[in-house]
DNA sequence: TAACGCTATGTAATAATATAACATTTACAT
DNA sequence: ATGTAAATGTTATATTATTACATAGCGTTA
């Protein structure tokens, strides 16, 4: 079990936007989102965004530029992240594989590198949009 | 073998540039270092960027908004890449290894969806920067 | 309590990254 | 030579992210 972190406002309001949109939500959609909630500048949102992403509650897709709340709250697998990617309808969700993981986690090649942390996302059509 | 790319002359300045540079080079560094050859907008960079990413002569790393030549000549892999990231000196270099490279294009898990594309960024200490 | 360190917040300005819209030119196959 | 697709040129603008500086809250401990 992972520390239960706190929250402050700001980070509890903008994960609690991101927790339940249905899809990955942009910086600036987020602002203006909170807005009404006296959340008024990018910075504060970009702050916010920092802070869950360092302690594991959202992730960044990367290939998106797009926040997405952790699918896998009781593990913390924030240095260890793997999205599947609609091409089609951009739906995002997160593999939870222990398979992948662990391969991910033991790779090493001859670079003599020490990797801590790894992200992958793949690419392709959902069920959905596979069948149109 | 891959069909060889022609290419035009603005995406032949811009790929000799990335390739030559020993490190990921950003759009806007691309940009300046090629206004004496006359390539002035950003929108030129980015068209020629775009070109030569869909024909595999060069890779986005995602996490740095930066571009790198691809270091598998003899082969066609812009679908299926890899690279290991230094988060002291943001060394970047892909990763060829067909073990990894197999068992990512093959991976499949209970979502239902094909995948047909993936990226994989590797982050850590180089070896230099671990012996610091 | 007061002083301190640390985290978070507020605000304005600006930097960095990327695309839209439109006009023109080039390559090249028929 | 004509049609067509690809590439280019140009201006403006959209989107994403950070710098710099000031202020406020909160727990520790002198
Ligand atoms: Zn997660
Ligand atoms: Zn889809
Ligand atoms: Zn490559
Ligand atoms: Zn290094």
């Amino acid at each position: 079990m992972q520390k239960q972190q706190t929250l402050s406002r700001n980070q509890k309001i903008i994960f609690d936007l991101i927790d339940k949109s249905p899809e990955p939500m942009k910086a600036y959609s987020i602002l203006f989102n909170v807005q009404k909630k006296g959340i008024k500048a990018p910075l504060q949102v970009y702050r916010a965004l920092d802070k869950l992403i360092e302690i594991g509650k959202i992730h960044k897709i990367e290939s998106r530029n797009a926040f997405i709340a952790c699918q896998n709250s009781s593990c913390q697998i924030s240095k260890a992240t793997a999205f599947s990617i609609c091409e089609s309808c951009e739906n995002v969700s997160e593999i939870s594989n222990s398979k992948l993981s662990k391969y991910l986690s033991n790779f090493a090649d001859m670079s003599g590198m020490k990797y801590n942390k790894y992200n992958l996302e793949f690419f392709g059509l959902c069920k959905k949009c596979k069948s149109k």
